[in-house]
DNA sequence: CGTAGGGTTGAGGTTAATCAAGTATGGTGG
DNA sequence: CCACCATACTTGATTAACCTCAACCCTACG
């Protein structure tokens, strides 16, 4: 795995020129992680972020009663933890990696005097953390404000459309996560996720094929995920 | 009013030097509005952000249904609207006087430059952001997971016991808010606003008149938050 | 006074959670 | 190769939380 490869396929980082990415990557740590590993528990002391290079890791909170709120889920080239880097009140969720998972550690102190010297990389952190709220409040207010199948469609719909334009030739998909994870991330659980998709299926929108997703009603689906039209 | 002062209030200038803070003045704009006046509105580009003075601005998102979440109601020394200056893809959301309000505007271009020389300042930006990241995912998952009881209790106690410690002698608060507009902050409609406010009541944890609360059971009060014992 | 807006209270309806049983699917060990 | 088990997912029936709609109260204000 080349580090600064991963580095530049993270949006942080994918503007700065070889020679600060060269430095950048002297002060990382590798680490390998197997299914199932804590990678830090809310409340923990951040000691730095990682950006995954390979596999994926559910970032999530938890309720006293127990019951679990996925955030995101951090798959190749992206970031999580960078928040409480700044915020220094420890990590405000937990994160656990769903596979095998390789990542690149950025240690807090000598990431934050790197910053200090380069406003260019802070001005971008800056727009990452505003990405990342506008995305924590898009997912509230979809919880909030629209029903089971709004929020699914809107999900499917800027997986199939937005988004980095995949590995879909014209409207396939493959779900990022299982099913499980995907409801807790749309704030619903199982059963009702299940019958959502049921209910999408027999609009026409879309078929389902255990995580493939064949979206065949483009503007159909928009209309159901109450996006407004673009031009 | 003295912009140095409001400035200076405001937690992401609140540790600038005097003389820092004294260029920072030279960009800034005074603006003064009516209650009821529109800021600006969701998807409009972004020419800076606000810092209130005087009076209370209700920032909200609306639902293609027209259904309307207030994020947040900045008062005096809180500012708004900062995230949308970094991302540079328009506001996220609405902002509306909820009095006659004083304001001081910092535009976006030449508060860019300002930062670009003070790492310090985009620094506490950074912190800044990340609070707000925080208390968004709080919001978020207070609404996901938990009911309105837990909910209210939560933002009551908050309210009263951390926060900006302010006018009570013991346990007595103000809410800051109409309660129409604070059931929407806590995603929930008046009618069950009003209801959950007699249940506590009934559970002799506060009481309540009108828009003043008093705290009866702190411990109670923070039981039913669902708030783990601090020592 | 009379009206308007915020707030409360009551009855009824709906969404989605819960609980529980049933159906694949994949991995493991005999 | 097959029996077994664990796990993910689906389906069905019931329940509960909260929304909706409506009437009503109250205070402020013209």
């Amino acid at each position: 795995m080349d580090i600064q490869f991963v580095l530049q396929q993270c949006p942080l980082f994918s503007t700065l020129p070889g020679d600060v990415l060269e430095q950048l990557a002297l002060l990382v740590r590798k680490k390998a992680v197997s299914r199932g590993t804590e990678l830090f528990r809310q409340g923990d002391p951040c000691d730095g972020f990682y950006i995954v290079a390979e596999g994926s890791v559910k970032v999530f909170r938890l309720s006293p009663a127990g019951k679990e709120h996925v955030l995101s889920v951090a798959r190749p080239g992206q970031s999580f933890g960078e928040a409480a880097v700044f915020a220094g009140e420890g990590f405000p969720a937990f994160a656990e990696a769903l596979e095998d998972t390789l990542l690149i550690f950025l240690p807090r102190g000598s990431f934050l005097e790197f910053l200090e010297a380069r406003p260019k990389v802070a001005h971008r952190m800056l727009a990452g953390l505003s990405q990342w709220l506008r995305r924590m409040v898009g997912l509230m207010d979809d919880a909030i404000l629209a029903d089971v199948d709004t929020r699914l469609a809107r999900f499917l719909y800027s997986l199939a459309f937005s988004g980095p334009a995949k590995n879909e030739a014209e409207g396939k998909v493959t779900l990022p996560m299982q099913k499980q994870v995907l409801a807790s991330h749309l704030a619903m659980t199982p059963p009702t996720l299940s019958r959502a998709l049921t209910r999408l299926e027999g609009e026409r929108l879309i078929a389902v094929r255990d995580l493939e997703i064949e979206v065949l009603d483009p503007d159909g689906l928009r209309d159901r995920a109450e996006i407004a039209e673009s031009p």
